[in-house]
DNA sequence: GATGAATGAGGGTTCATTCAT
DNA sequence: AATGAATGAACCCTCATTCAT
């Protein structure tokens, strides 16, 4: 059940890339930290691009897998497929929340791997989407309205946290990765659900135990 | 009146640095594109990461600029005052949005350039619509409710059309450059507005001439 | 039993740092002497500056190393392990010349480098030194006299022909590092002992075999 | 009577050169530490090089000024000539220090204008100094001896407080340009005359002032 | 599976100098 | 006399990868 120096290479590159990103990461730097020859990376991976390949294309097939399962496992209204679905998604970035940031960034870049993937997982995910807010109009759940702004808003809500962990943490202390975090998003995103796509929005209840008003600064 | 070498230089590396990223571009690069000797950049900005950093800080005070002079120009209710703050930021980030990209993919970044720049422009950013969202609240006008998540809310709207352009236009055809863009888009986050910050929300008009319905793909 | 390329590198570097200086040698010289990849100096020395501090110590520690065996083994009169003390350090020289200048031409430097050595080795080299010529007085051998110019004199003379062998070989036509030239010089050192440091010095025979009156264009 | 910028130029350069040695001193250091553009010292001098080359060759010029004055104006016996004339060279090197290090560092490198100078300076000193000492043995002042060791020892304990002056104030706490130093050296100086060169040497009086016995550590 | 030596390419920066002003 | 902009060459070093062992 010991730890292969694959794994220790993978655990270190994750990391690293987190960190400085593919460009700002060298083989050196990961070989290093993961206590190995530098090249292992090679031998293992094919080199760094393999390697770093190799990771967002496990965290993007995870993320379908997600998806694909709680469409087929998930049961009753399609609000609450929907839920459902978010909160999967959210939990799944906070468990590799250092991949996930890596491939939130990397997909900014204007690479022929990025527009690759895009046209593999995203687009995949946007249709799954499309299929399941479509649903919720069908059955007469949602307000019928476009979809893109809508798709493109859902989305940003799930990413953010882990796309800008560190602008939550140094800004407003928010641990993105304490497990409570999520129930809390959740509840500000079912807000957002129940405003913008049901027909009849239940009233919001604060959670008033968090901050309500200003800091004193500012009052 | 000529375009200075210096500019060039400016020019060819906003437009890199946005693809490529920082560690994707070297000195080499940016040189080549303007047309000008390598060791020019080290003259005019000392160096790579000198002229890196000029470039994210010009941006910055541009975008603190605009909060400061909307906030005391404008006139009219504390939505008005946001709706039109929130236009602005939009043409900003539009009209630089090369720089825009990169500063914010740089903003995911754990450096210690980033942790300054965080403290120094985005706490003031974040004080200043907090002070605005404050008033609305005394004002009568927005609903009282914990300020975190709809400061982060807003925050994100405005800036994810510049910080996934390439999401918007490989996905979904969306030119974030455009200037009909910024008015369709602003249409969206005033809806945001009307259902989450106010007491009395107008009815939503949707705007029929885009997309209604699901893509026949699907159907 | 073959040369190893680092050795290929040491060889290189000693000859091209003793023409030409530590700033007047580039790596790629080195790496083009010895026939190898300029990348293999950073590998094996982390470095230029590192491969010429090992040199630098290299040569020091053997200095060092021989005066310890000397004092140590060395039996019969304090003048008689001066003289064989002397005659060793000359042939050490001899022997690594190359080094050895570069040596004495660095400690001439302001460096950090220079401080740490002095400190490390030329302090013990002169502590080693005083407690010889001290036992000399103490024992009778030596007259008793203040030993800061004797120790600095001392040194000069042996530093000297392979600190400036140029100026010898260029207005003397002398070899320093030809093996007839060590006892020769011999004969000059243990003339200043007889002079300066023994109470009765015995007649100094002159070497009738040597330049005795100017060269003929004086005369 | 204002300091010009060509003069501001050489004494930053003469500190520059004595500390860092020619190739590691850059025109832009020399500039920056004269307060002076850096296109100046190429306007002035022709170039790092000319510059170096002109402060060599002034300060050897000086120094055979020195010798041929000394020579042509002291009367008295060789003995006082000789001592005169060293006394004038300690003067003259003390005086310019800076410069005297940089001298003496730069004679020990493998250079095209090393061999030039020898030739041109180094010669015509040798050779003044050859006439001399042969005057002293030819009037029966000096003992005859071969000349070659004898005028390369002279030369050696002139040169050396000025060659290595880091080495005397490090190990010895002897600083070289102070006006007493010059006296104290010249002692041993005179002493070595005495005795090597003279025929009846006169008793060498100690100065017992200095340091006559080890340090307490070693006793 | 794992390693240390070795490499060619390219990284950013500094160099001394030139030139128009 | 003096300058700031500009340059081509060279600087040292690190890069990802390969290969014999």
């Amino acid at each position: 059940m010991k730890e292969t120096k694959k794994d220790r290479i993978i655990d270190a590159a994750v990391r690293l890339f987190y960190t400085q990103g593919f460009d700002g990461t060298s083989v050196r730097d990961i070989a290093s930290k993961a206590n190995v020859n530098v090249a292992l990376v090679s031998y293992h991976f094919g080199g760094k691009k393999g390697l770093y390949e190799e990771l967002m294309i496990q965290f993007l097939e995870g993320h379908l897998t997600i998806i694909k399962t709680e469409l087929e496992h998930v049961k009753g209204t399609v609000k609450d497929q929907l839920l459902s679905l978010i909160k999967s998604l959210l939990q799944y970035q906070s468990a590799n929340h250092f991949v996930a940031r890596m491939v939130h960034r990397e997909m900014t870049m204007d690479s022929v791997l990025v527009r690759e993937l895009m046209s593999t997982y995203l687009r995949k995910e946007k249709h799954d989407f499309e299929v399941l807010i479509h649903n919720g109009m069908k059955k007469g759940e949602f307000r019928k309205q476009p979809l893109d702004f809508v798709l493109i808003h859902l989305r940003t809500m799930i990413i953010m946290p882990f796309q800008s962990p560190h602008y939550l943490s140094e800004l407003y202390q928010i641990t993105t990765t304490e497990p409570y975090f999520i129930e809390r998003y959740m509840k500000h995103i079912k807000h957002w659900i129940d405003l913008w796509l049901c027909k009849n929005p239940q009233e919001y209840s604060h959670n008033t135990s968090t901050t309500f008003l200003l800091p004193r600064s500012i009052s």
